[in-house]
DNA sequence: TATTGTTATACTCTATAACTATA
DNA sequence: TATAGTTATAGAGTATAACAATA
């Protein structure tokens, strides 16, 4: 039998590694879910919130979220009634207006991040390189996942 | 310097590893929107739809899709107007109503999943190595996952 | 009594189209 | 005229509560 000098490990079937991934992108979406929930959030308003690193215009907004323009008005609208986001006049066009996190939307935020439990519970599967490993993988995939 | 035995690999800051796994659920979930879009069908028509791989109640549907039993009858109905699910009775339990694919339910299925675009521009800029590594990551969080 | 599926209700998200105020 | 944000509208998803049929 002659071995093959470098053994191609067993690259798994297309099919089986897209399943392996919905199920953790299913998972990630119910933690999410749960999360913004439980901080008395819709999924959106709480997607909508983690954008807010900086002002942002609406329309960015919509961009980021992939959804019509119109729908972020009444996003932000509920957001704001809650007091975790405000709209700001942009200083160089009037038409403008930027949406910036408050204080405790920013908080909001962060205990909604740190309430993935199951995603949490996955990563703690694994040990540090394999998480090293896990990162590098994603981040060569990335280009191809934005673009 | 005393350089250690096995250099533990540098282990990426947790949050730089989830925004990771974000940009790919997000990737991801874009796709499947579209997708779906494209065959004339909600993400969560779609979704229900990939599920049927054999007779299923609703109320299994329900626990799958992470939402209330009231919303699977909406669901199935526009799914059954358009000749992709059909429900049929159980036949152990006469309360109990069984939905599954029709034929042309299941190649719209298929091509969905066939239309996941970036998804799969993403893996093929992994070479078959990685895609083992990636396919052995993900299934080694499954568990933690779903439990 | 408990469970399955459905209906009614109210709220949110969604795209489309029309409107306003700026540019 | 083009663009940013809003409003109005209609369709779909969502949870809650109540209901009929069945277990």
């Amino acid at each position: 039998m002659t071995a093959t000098a470098e053994p191609t490990p067993d690259a798994p079937p297309t099919q089986d590694l897209l399943q392996s991934l919905a199920v953790l992108a299913g998972a990630q979406w119910r933690d999410f879910q749960a999360a913004a929930a439980h901080e008395g959030l819709t999924s959106m308003q709480a997607k909508l919130l983690g954008q807010l690193v900086r002002p942002l215009p609406m329309r960015e907004l919509a961009a980021l979220l992939a959804c019509d323009a119109s729908n972020v008005t009444g996003i932000v609208d509920r957001l704001e009634a809650q007091g975790l986001a405000r709209r700001e006049p942009d200083p160089h066009d009037r038409r403008v207006k930027r949406v910036i996190a408050t204080p405790e939307g920013r908080e909001t935020v962060r205990r909604v991040r740190a309430e993935m439990h199951a995603v949490h519970r996955a990563l703690d599967a694994l040990d540090p390189a394999e998480r090293a490993a896990l990162y590098a993988l994603v981040e060569k995939m990335r280009p191809a996942l934005e673009g």
